[in-house]
RNA sequence: GUGGGUGUAGCUCAAGUGGUUAGAGUGUCGGGUUGUGGCCCCGAAGGUUGAGGGUUCAAGUCCCUCCACUCACCCCA
């Protein structure tokens, strides 16, 4: 019989990688706590409708890479591709404008998008958000930034580029627009197929193509930052100097465009080389708009994502650190002694130790070289004999030696020895 | 959605131009003195060669179709 796989571009995170990912969202929450960001955890459900009006109808992820269903009750529905929306969502939903004047909030959990997998993309994939609302300092943007920055060093990740880029607002990101279209257009055929489509869909895309002729035109283009209003300038130049003010090397990268269309002034993107073509390991920016076109009060607003897989892939996580080894092996020979070891074992794990045994009947080697395979430091040598005596083996799987241990006292000693080490 | 690459044991891979019962390493299990791990040695289990069809006396190998995985385009975390 044929057996059934998981659903292309889904994943299962085996044991040895999972603890890698505890390790990282232990380190995310820590973080994250200490610039006084609080969790939220959100449906992975919503109404399409959400999606739509906040990231954009025209963006490829509206038009073609949604999970969208009609629900029974005739409601269309989405699995979400973001979280930005769903948080924007619930802070509608819940009044938490109302409640205080800043609100910080993260969120861990997993997008869905209906893309060809490759290497370091998937259809379900995870992400880390932050999001800050109620605040149009830049200083806020630089301390955004800064947060994520100390997560990726946090976790061993501390050679990835840095690169910000301003958006303009909705005060001179259409002048800009139609500058660019005029300039664009007039060069039309020197554009591969994709940008002569984006050119009436997304002309700001085409100056993140790849193809060389388009990249020579956009070379020459003028460029958006050239283009910023005084309010927009003046707030890139502070979100800047911000980030001057702590270890935090980046660069502008003007042509820096982000995909969904909720985005004004300032833009990031974290990559590395290590990643093949996906080289982005989290990506954010200022959408102080959002709110207000959801039907909210005015709510200017900046967050980030990280997609967790690609951090994990990165990150430099040595085995040791975090797959756990057991302290203390019991080995047992004899019903007897076995049924000794199940109430021993099962009572020091209550008291917190990690502890293990076998109840297969096998021989004593074959034990030890479980007890070995494990790492366990010590071994519990437990036999007919033993048992008779009440006294069992205590064996130091690093030099070797062994020592009597009284059978009547064995949880108090063993915990002793444990706590010791 | 469009290209390229790859599908053989749980994992990593072998099997000149088609030719017996498809091999190795690793992992698993067992053994090498009676009750003692690592190193070494021996043995066992484990395969519908991704699936289906075709050519042939004969297909893991050649042809076709499909599927899966993978990398890239596209897009993005």
């Amino acid at each position: 019989m044929k057996i059934i796989t998981a659903v292309r571009g889904f994943k299962d995170i085996l044991p040895g990688e999972s603890e890698k990912w505890q390790f990282v969202e232990g380190k995310a929450r820590e973080i994250f706590g200490n610039f006084g960001f609080r969790e939220i955890v959100l449906p992975i459900l919503e109404k399409t409708e959400l999606f739509r009006r906040s990231i954009g109808e025209t963006t490829d992820i509206v038009e073609k890479e949604m999970y969208t269903f009609v629900d029974r009750g005739d409601e269309s529905l989405t699995m979400r591709p973001e979280a930005t929306a769903s948080v924007m969502r619930a802070y509608l939903e819940h009044g938490l404008y109302a409640s205080e004047s800043l609100v910080k909030l993260y969120t861990i959990g997993p997008m869905f998008r209906r893309e060809r997998p490759q290497k370091g993309r998937f259809r379900q994939f995870n992400q880390l958000n932050a999001e800050l609302l109620g605040s149009k300092d830049p200083r806020v943007d630089a301390e955004v930034i800064l947060m994520l920055i100390t997560f990726l060093r946090s976790v061993g990740v501390a050679d990835a580029r840095l690169e910000i880029n301003s958006l303009g607002c909705p005060a001179c990101r259409p002048a800009f627009r139609e500058v660019i279209h005029k300039d664009l257009e007039e060069k039309r055929d020197g554009l591969c197929e994709d940008c002569r489509r984006r050119l009436s869909t997304n002309p700001l895309r085409i100056f993140d193509c790849k193809v060389e002729g388009c990249k020579a035109i956009v070379a020459t283009a003028p460029l958006l930052i050239e283009f910023l209003c005084g309010e927009c300038r003046e707030h890139f130049d502070a979100v800047q100097s911000g980030l001057r003010l702590f270890d935090t090397p980046f660069e502008v990268n003007a042509r820096m465009v982000r995909g969904l269309d909720y985005y004004t002034k300032t833009a990031f993107e974290v990559t590395t080389g290590a990643l093949g073509a996906q080289n982005a390991i989290a990506g954010g920016g200022r959408y102080d708009r959002l709110v207000e076109e959801l039907g909210g009060p005015e709510s200017p607003g900046i967050g980030f994502a990280v997609g967790l897989e690609r951090l994990v892939a990165v990150a430099p996580i040595p085995d040791e650190t975090v797959i756990p080894r057991p302290e203390l092996f019991i080995a047992a020979l004899g019903k007897e002694a076995q049924d000794f070891a199940f109430v021993l074992c099962n009572r020091l794990r209550m008291k917190g130790a990690l502890a293990e045994t076998d109840y297969g009947a096998r021989s004593l080697k074959s034990q030890m070289k479980r007890s070995d395979k494990l790492g366990c430091r010590y071994t519990l040598i437990l036999g007919e004999r033993e048992l008779r005596e009440r006294k069992a083996l205590l064996r130091d799987m690093k030099d070797s030696s062994q020592q009597p241990l009284g059978l009547d006292d064995a949880e108090n000693t063993i915990l002793g020895i444990l706590s010791t080490e």
